[in-house]
DNA sequence: GAATTAAGGATATATGTTATCCGCGAATGG
DNA sequence: CCATTCGCGGATAACATATATCCTTAATTC
């Protein structure tokens, strides 16, 4: 079980775009070049969170992406499912029904014990996702990360942004 | 993200062998009878629970599978660690070192904030399994499974048990 | 009109999962 | 001793998914 890269990507990204200047718009290559990804592939990443309603994009020269709320309303949840997809972690493929010993037509009331423990279990990964915001992130980063750094990525990034 | 559906194979083979009497095994080809599964591929798995001493095996007829311990000392996370492996589901590629405007050389005091979020998630989802012992399911199918499909079931495993 | 952008389709490659087959050595039962 | 039954590990193939690139289209800017 592992998750893609793009989800790393893709926070990366959003933590960028939590920075911008409203009404601004970053592109695909600006956020590729920042991060040092192929700007193909991370362009798929960021249609995800597009379809996902967290981005709003524009096109032309100064166009690229911006965030469609505050970032105090956008989860890392949000983020992980938009690139990830909402499908739970563990699926049951009814094993229990190939039991020799059912009954023919036997129908079970409940979803499977085991089933139902693993499925506790990702709701815990996602309540945790849930409750950081992407605001969160953004603070974290701000204290964090040198000033001087901080400073001069984002005159990179304003440079860039359209 | 998604868990090799072995996960599921190991849980439901371990909850019979839980039920076994103290002493005896049971072998891949009942397990896979009584589940519906190619016994091959079921063989990797029950590999992997011996590898990670959950499980003892004996050679030969009458041979098979047996619990390395009590059913209370065995957690959900023992056994899906054992299939699925101990490596966290997130894993950082270190992008943020690619950012161009960082000064050559500077080395990051503390794991990336993103990381340690996603990482805190991947705790609460072990957490949960760390919590669910192999007892506590039997209880839970003892409870629910139909007595006599419950009874039925281990009459079948018993017969073929050695 | 020329340049730039996001979006989406097609395609290629790499990796991981699922599955099967085989040979080995150990244990059992006759 | 011998045939059978096992777990174990290696090799291999089929299939799915992740990663990556390329191309076309339509919208926007200047
Ligand atoms: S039958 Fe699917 S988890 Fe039990
Ligand atoms: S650099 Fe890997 S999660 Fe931030």
């Amino acid at each position: 079980m592992i998750l893609k890269s793009q989800v790393e990507w893709a926070l990366h990204c959003c933590a960028i775009l939590a920075g911008l200047p409203d009404g601004s718009y970053l592109s695909t290559k600006a956020l590729a070049e920042l991060h040092g990804l192929p700007k193909e592939y991370l362009s798929k990443a960021l249609q995800s969170l597009s379809q996902a309603s967290l981005v709003e994009t524009t096109l032309g020269p100064s166009g690229g992406y911006r965030l469609a709320r505050p970032s105090s309303e956008i989860s890392f949840l949000d983020i992980v499912e938009a690139v990830e997809g909402k499908a739970r972690s563990f699926t049951c493929t009814n094993i229990r029904e190939n039991n020799p010993c059912r009954p023919a037509g036997y129908c079970d009331s409940k979803p499977c014990a085991v089933a139902r423990v693993m499925w506790e279990a990702d709701e815990a990964w996602r309540n945790t996702l849930r409750r950081v915001r992407l605001s969160d992130l953004v603070d974290t980063l701000s204290e964090e990360v040198p000033p001087d750094i901080w400073r001069s990525t984002f005159e990179w990034v304003l440079k860039r942004a359209g």
